[in-house]
DNA sequence: ATGATAGTGATTACCTTTTATCAATAGAGC
DNA sequence: GCTCTATTGATAAAAGGTAATCACTATCAT
């Protein structure tokens, strides 16, 4: 039988995080955000939490080349990052581009795709 | 003064592996290669080797999400990858897209972007 | 309220990639 | 050929991120 899932503080305190912070969060920022509500909160924990969430399909990965992966809401539908050079955060961009399947050559087959911009965020600019 | 520097084996081997591939390897994969031109070579010497040639510009880094970096020359011009699902190899791209930088908010100013399309190969479709 | 057990947290172990170490090797000017 | 020393190669070990362990805690059906 599937294993019974129960509610924990812990859980719900990282999915809160997750559901009000608008960009994807590093684990140990998940970590410290969600020690305001569960000050006993173990890393460990919060990555335990990120594998089931991803799991359930409520939680997804967001991979910048040559940085750790970072974790968002999965409900927040197709878009793409901004990393910012200085500060190193990463903001959430609102549209995707067009013409991305005319890179491929023929016999190559396109599944899905990841943009990611690089410079000065509005704050270091 | 600068650091004297010295004409190798190890380093000319390590370049014509670079500039016979059509695209990036892995420190590994370049290390395989190379060792059918000096067998003696080490792995330590290919790190050394790139970053080298990292800063003397005549390398360039590429990083696929989820991915460790691979190495191609720098001389083949703007262009972005393909990356196979299912045997991981990695392609160049002949162009890039248009309007990316419509993508960011006011305020933000783009240097750089990565686009990565992820797929199966032609061998692998 | 109670008991079975899923979940937690501190820690250790792990894994992969990359760098440091250091004695030995081998370019390059004389 | 002979030095000088940059470079090499085998190995150890760091670094970074993630997973395993295990005694303890807390959830939830009864």
């Amino acid at each position: 039988m599937a294993i019974e899932r129960r509610t924990t503080r812990q859980k719900e305190a990282i999915k809160a995080v997750l559901a009000e912070q608008e960009h994807p969060l590093l684990p140990d920022e998940i970590l410290t955000l969600a020690l305001k509500g569960v000050p006993s909160l173990g890393i460990a924990t919060v990555y335990r939490t990120l594998k089931t969430l991803q799991e359930e399909g409520q939680v997804c990965c967001v991979e910048i080349p040559g940085q750790a992966p970072r974790y968002e809401r999965a409900d927040k539908g197709h878009h793409h990052h901004f990393h910012c050079r200085k500060c190193h955060a990463v903001f959430d961009l609102e549209k995707c581009v067009e013409g991305l399947k005319k890179l491929v050559p023929a016999g190559f087959r396109v599944t899905d795709h990841e943009i990611t911009l690089h410079g000065l965020c509005k704050s270091c600019a």
